[in-house]
DNA sequence: GTCTATATGCAGATAGAC
DNA sequence: GTCTATCTGCATATAGAC
């Protein structure tokens, strides 16, 4: 296994990405939070590219396996929307931390080509994920009124993030479920 | 009329913080943009905090007039969701740009809390004013399946905000039409 | 209103000892 | 792996001359 300070530079960092950007965090942030000076994180993360690279990559794995888990877990499409709404609601940390690709998405200038380009692999992988789900919903009746599930998947996707964003304004999650309403009422 | 200097500056200010972020630009950047020295600057801005919230108070009346102008040329419920639409797509500035809201909401933590507020004031504004053109949509029949009008203004503005994210990623307005497709199609 | 000059602080990053 | 020490650059911001 690898180093735990590694892992656990990556936990803070990830959360300090998602409350405050990918510009709202500094190495001195993260010495500071576990312990150890600055130099010593440039130790496991060369540059501040290389950490997020990484970031992004244990963010992709981590959401496909979520994916995974809920279609292991839910069988109908309306069962699975609602997982994967409460999934995002529980990122959301009480409005405090949205997702990691709402979070990259708006420092977009301080990232990467690469970096960018995973980000949309991601929405990629998750709008793939989602029209499965609404084809699903489609089929078994327990979603309402889906039509196109592709056009289904993409406004889905956009509406989870634009709640994030809307919910990390106020700081609630309250804003979050208001947002959500109408999404979850449609699933049967 | 207050000076030109004062408006050039924010007309850049604003344009840098749509594509780069609050924490995108510097007064440096401003200065350079419009050919005067950094101090000058400070001398119509003291602090960016005071630049942004003029930019933000700019904003919300513009974005006000906007929704008064497009219901003073369209009268349909379904004529003035896609007139928004339109709007949001025309602020991408072909995906290099999202609005100042996303803009600003991302980069919280850099922001006062008057400003934070602020943002969420003109939410409400617009979420209150997508709610009287779902009423009418559901009342004239020209946006489809209406059920609750106030929960369909609260998702598509998420949504809008959601489209503008990820088209701001891809770099291109594609991506806001393939998000935003389902939604325009509701409308008569 | 704009300038020069400057203060202060923090960012990311590197060299080399232990 | 972590440290001290240091570099370089740029950020916001201010003082005071013109």
């Amino acid at each position: 296994m690898v180093s735990d300070t590694k892992t656990a530079l990556m936990d803070i960092a990830e959360h300090a990405a998602r409350s405050r950007g990918v510009d709202g965090f500094s190495y001195a942030d993260l010495a500071g939070a576990i312990g150890i000076r600055k130099a010593s994180v440039h130790y496991h993360f060369p540059t501040k590219d290389d950490l997020v690279k990484a970031l992004v990559t244990r963010y992709e794995a981590r959401l496909c396996a979520e994916c995974n888990a809920i279609d292991a877990v839910h069988t109908t499409g309306g069962a699975r929307l609602r997982a994967v709404i409460a999934f995002y609601r529980s990122a959301l940390a009480d409005g405090k931390e949205v997702c990691l690709c709402v979070a990259l998405s708006t420092s977009r200038e301080s990232l990467s080509e690469p970096v960018t380009e995973r980000i949309g692999d991601i929405r990629a992988m998750m709008v793939s994920w989602l029209k499965t789900v609404y084809l699903r919903g489609a089929d078994d009746h327990t979603i309402e009124c889906v039509q196109d599930p592709l056009a289904e998947a993409y406004a889905t996707l956009a509406l989870l993030e634009g709640a994030h964003l809307a919910a990390r304004t106020d700081g609630t999650i309250l804003t979050f479920d208001v947002v959500t309403e109408l999404i979850s009422n449609r699933c049967r």
